[in-house]
DNA sequence: CCCTAGATTTACT
DNA sequence: GTAAATCTAGGGC
């Protein structure tokens, strides 16, 4: 399957928030190939996204955001968990992501349930947290290049394009009036 | 099914 | 100091 080119994200990060729907996460880890369908979505801005770590200014952790498109932004957070983002604005935009808040289990299920210590497909990959855990996503992925790393990567769905549902984004105090949480039913 | 509480570390008020 | 782009277990219905 065709792998996203870098062009894909230097769009504007809530278009390629809702264009992401649909497209698949590979991750390689060793042998075992473990893939997913893209079914949820928020896009994160700068300036004018009171919400988005990248609202003020350049930090340690959000320096990712200010950098090159179709990198990946992993962050930890609540003591415990780490989300996945990737990189995604225009060119006039300084900072910008898109966190990918769900997947579809495709490929590597066994390998998920084993990371996840959990049998229950439904609940392997449907929450921003659960699915870093299923893909072995942690800060060590911060920074990869999802265009050409060999064990990261973002590509091509198999999936007809459905209808987006529009939502404001969850766990977050400002900005609740931007509806830039997307999904696609399962 | 629904709800609430507790976990546990980082980053920046 | 404290809030955080969250999840799970445990109890009630």
């Amino acid at each position: 399957m065709n792998t996203l080119p870098r062009e894909f994200y230097l769009r504007d990060t809530v278009t390629v928030a809702k264009e992401l729907l649909g497209k698949r996460i590979v991750r390689k880890v060793g042998r075992t190939e473990i893939s997913g369908t893209i079914t949820e979505t928020e896009a994160y801005r700068h300036r004018d996204d009171p919400a988005s770590h990248a609202h003020r200014n350049v930090t340690e952790r959000n320096k990712v955001m200010f950098g090159k498109v179709g990198i990946s932004y992993v962050y930890f957070t609540y003591g415990m968990h780490y989300c996945f983002n990737i990189v995604a604005k225009n060119k006039k935009t300084r900072a910008g992501a898109v966190l990918i808040r769900a997947v579809r289990p495709e490929k590597g299920i066994r390998a998920m349930q084993k990371n996840r210590r959990q049998d229950s497909v439904r609940n392997l990959t449907n929450g921003p947290a659960k699915l870093t855990q299923a893909l072995q996503i942690t800060k060590e992925q911060n920074g990869l290049d999802l265009t050409s790393d060999s064990k990261l990567r973002v590509t091509e769905g198999t999936d007809r394009k459905k209808a987006i549902i529009a939502s404001p984004r969850i766990g977050i105090r400002e900005a609740t009036d931007k509806l830039w949480n997307f999904k696609i039913l399962i």
